[in-house]
DNA sequence: GCTTAGGACC
């Protein structure tokens, strides 16, 4: 069963360093919607649940489809080979989510889409389109995206919206532009402003501020420009640090007639405060100076601040440790009927929690409770880590408990956080039920909670669990890293384990996982933190 | 689908 998995992953990603691309698939975490690890257990999977049994109940679970199709569906064999799925019924509900959890495996996410489509009879609907041409730009198949596009009733600008920033993603700007310019032809529509803006946007999002400089300029009289246009501009230039750019933008934007709003002042305002350095004292005052300067020109417009502009200075305060400016400014703005949102109450937070003000945070996560805002996992997670920095056991759980309660989603920080905190306290079982939850929540365990279960039990000098989740973090596709393996290595040998030693051998030789091959002449140091 | 909060080790 489990080499079954491997081997599916195996045929994902046709390029030979094929455990690099797995690797670095399970660490692109920040991106908004990179592969995610899977999401459920596949040591437990219960007998019962084999496909062979009638199919019935498989029609409104897609959680359930999409487990059988990961586990026994080998995407080289025709969907009936594999699988019995003769008797089940597809309504567009269960044909998304169970598209949408298989993201992480195109091929057999295609195989599905295929034989829903060719052997079913089942027709697709533009949103299952949309998600396919989604996971199928995800790993560079645009030629079978296009195919899909190609036999689509009538695809939308979402469609396409799709495509292009797939493409962007991958590099491919060209390529994206030139589908921009063929999207008419198949829209049954002329492209509008609105559309050129998403295009614009998604090359500035993704850093391509140059392309869509060059191209806006070039098409200016086509798409009459707005100010949302500037302000994804500005927005790029400011991105890239290039405020002379950005400035210039606004004055070009100012000479033909449009208004900046308020957004276009907070993407500028972001640009001052974003990554300025605030560690001299004097730089921390020109930052704050530049923001004010900002402010007094927006009023002067007569643009009222916003919650977000407030979140932007809030942010500063925050990175600078400025708890009572940080308060103050917090108060006047609730003064001036601006009402917090969650993140300029997490930025707060945060700035209390990490100057050790922790019972003030905790007074303002009670006024959020209070004014009917619902902190989030980031939120959270500013409690926790104060927490963890005092040993403080009984609050971090209370706090948890109180997530749990409030069904409040845990972040995959949240569980590294409380689990690596629990573990030096020594309290595993609540580490195994963080670990519990996290695998039922589906949010993970990701490579980082491996990496540090797996140091923490080293540590401990639990050999035997390490070794065994260590085997657990392949299977399932992460890649460890290199000081993980030679803890464990050198654990094992120095208490003697040679049974599990060859274990942990065996199975990097069955997935062909070599770590450099220097670390046999170096002279191992067990893992310190 | 124009803007804001976001890890931790070394």
């Amino acid at each position: 069963m489990l080499s079954r998995l491997s081997t599916q992953q195996r045929l994902l990603f046709s390029s030979p360093s094929r455990l690099k691309t797995r690797f670095l698939s399970h660490n692109s975490s920040n991106s908004d919607d990179g592969p995610k690890s899977p999401h459920f257990e596949i040591l437990g999977f219960p007998e019962t649940l084999k496909p062979s049994l009638p199919p019935l109940h498989i029609s409104k679970d897609a959680d359930l489809l999409s487990r059988i199709l990961i586990e026994h569906h080998n995407p080289y064999h025709s969907m009936e080979s594999s699988l019995q799925l003769n008797g089940i019924r597809l309504s567009p509900t269960l044909v998304h989510q169970t598209l949408v959890r298989l993201k992480s495996f195109s091929k057999i996410a295609l195989g599905f889409f295929a034989w829903a489509k060719d052997q079913a009879n089942y027709r697709h609907d533009e949103a299952a389109y949309n998600i396919m041409i989604d996971v199928l730009g995800k790993v560079r198949q645009f030629d079978v995206a296009w195919q899909l596009i190609g036999e689509m009733v009538d695809p939308s600008s979402r469609t396409f919206g799709i495509l292009i920033r797939r493409l962007i993603a991958a590099g491919l700007t060209r390529q994206a532009i030139r589908a921009f310019d063929d999207m008419e032809s198949f829209i049954g529509r002329g492209t509008e402003s609105e559309d050129f803006c998403y295009l614009l946007d998604t090359l500035c999002k993704y850093g391509y501020v140059k392309v869509a400089t060059e191209i806006f300029n070039g098409r200016k009289a086509r798409f009459r420009p707005d100010s949302k246009m500037y302000t994804v501009l500005i927005y790029g230039w400011c991105k890239l640090n290039r405020a002379s750019f950005a400035e210039k933008f606004l004055e070009e934007m100012v000479s033909v007639g449009l208004e900046p709003n308020v957004v276009t002042y907070n993407v500028l305002l972001n640009g001052i405060c974003r990554r300025s350095s605030l560690h001299p004292e004097e730089r921390f005052e020109r930052t704050i100076r530049a923001a004010e300067n900002l402010f007094g020109e927006m009023q002067k417009r007569g643009i009222e601040p916003d919650v977000t502009s407030y979140s932007i200075v809030l942010h500063v305060y925050s990175r600078a440790h400025k708890p009572a400016l940080s308060l103050d400014k917090l108060n006047s703005m609730k003064e001036k009927g601006i009402f917090p949102t969650v993140a300029t109450y997490t930025s707060v937070i945060k700035c209390l929690c990490s100057c050790g003000r922790i019972e003030d945070a905790e007074l303002l996560l009670v006024e959020m409770g209070r004014n009917g805002i619902t902190p989030s996992a980031v939120t959270y997670n500013c409690f926790f880590k104060e927490y963890r920095g005092r040993k403080d056991a009984d609050k971090a759980l209370k706090l948890y408990r109180k997530m749990e309660e409030s069904s409040c989603m845990r972040s995959m920080h949240t569980y590294n956080i409380l689990v690596r905190m629990f573990s030096k306290l020594n309290r595993m079982e609540i580490v195994r039920e963080l670990w519990d939850d996290m695998k039922k929540s589906g949010v993970g365990p990701d490579l980082d909670s491996y990496t540090l279960l797996i140091h923490e039990l080293c540590e401990k000098q639990k050999w035997k669990e390490a070794c065994q989740f260590f085997v657990e973090m392949i299977e399932k596709g992460f890649l460890p890293q290199k000081i993980t393996f030679e803890t464990l290595y050198t654990g094992l040998i120095q208490s003697d384990m040679l049974r599990t030693w060859r274990r942990l051998q065996k199975k990097l030789e069955e997935e062909s996982i070599t770590f450099s091959s220097e670390f046999k002449d170096l002279h191992f140091k067990p893992y310190r933190r």
